[in-house]
DNA sequence: AATCTAATGCAACAATATTGCATTTGCAAA
DNA sequence: TTTGCAAATGCAATATTGTTGCATTAGATT
């Protein structure tokens, strides 16, 4: 079975041609996506009210995760260190280039030195650096 | 001379009662603020496009600075660094509670045992940790 | 008070997102 | 295999957020 119809399969999902487009847009794209760069991606045409009500769906799921970057545009990327449901835990960095608009994960970023004060009840940490990635830096 | 106008003159900017308001809340209300939050909070009625240029403007310069929340929404708080026109460097977190939405800025955060590898041309980093206030806690 | 530049207002538009309701479809049970 | 139900989707309408061009107004300097 394809990987797309696993990862449903195990959150409880009903397969569904849609899903599974949104899904490997996901898998074969690794930085994280806007609504509409999804769109462009998928080989389905559907509403894209289907596409934003997927999407939550996967978010509530665990499936993928939100990232709001600078630029004021959400995001979503594949969460990869299989959330628990409506509780993400991605303790890595999010680079946003400014000038591609691009956003890659870092996957292997420490973040263990951060210190909060007390009084606030912490579920996820979302650091986001912004700069020019190396591509945009060359040009 | 009040604050509003202070602020205003060392940035060269100037004085206008849009401008004086707008400040003024930022000066009261000390979380992050969206465009509609702040339009809510204004003493006197004007054009939304204004409020959009004028924030534009206070980035611009260095008076405020832009927040991503992960609900998407973009914020403005008023920047207590001091920073260069065009260049923040709000080197503290965020603190986002998902129930009453509202942004908190923890000035003493020590954020800066962040490591990230090579490749990236870092120019600043946002943090922003998601949770639930001391308030909504309690309830 | 005159003048020039910057700020504002208006109109139009574009992108993004949400909600209710009718219809269709996946999938499990009969 | 067929049936039935809940979930998923599509459609319509609407709300929110943000942008651009251009005419008008107002701040600050002389």
């Amino acid at each position: 079975m394809e990987q797309a119809k696993k990862i449903l399969k195990s959150h409880n999902l009903k397969i569904t041609p849609t899903r599974i487009a949104i899904l490997n847009v996901f898998l074969t794209e690794k930085n994280a996506l806007s609504a509409s760069q999804i769109k462009k991606n998928l080989i389905i045409e559907f509403d894209r009210i289907t596409l934003y009500r997927t999407l939550l769906t996967f978010e509530t799921k665990g499936i993928i995760h939100k990232i709001s970057s600078p630029d004021g545009i959400v995001r979503y990327a594949i969460c990869t260190d299989n959330c628990p449901a409506e509780q993400h835990n991605e303790k890595h960095l999010h680079f946003y280039c400014y000038k591609c608009g691009k956003i890659y994960c870092e996957e292997d970023t420490d973040i263990s030195g951060i210190q909060i004060k007390s009084g606030f009840y912490i579920e996820s940490i979302q650091i986001i650096a912004e700069g020019l990635c190396k591509d945009c830096y060359k040009n």
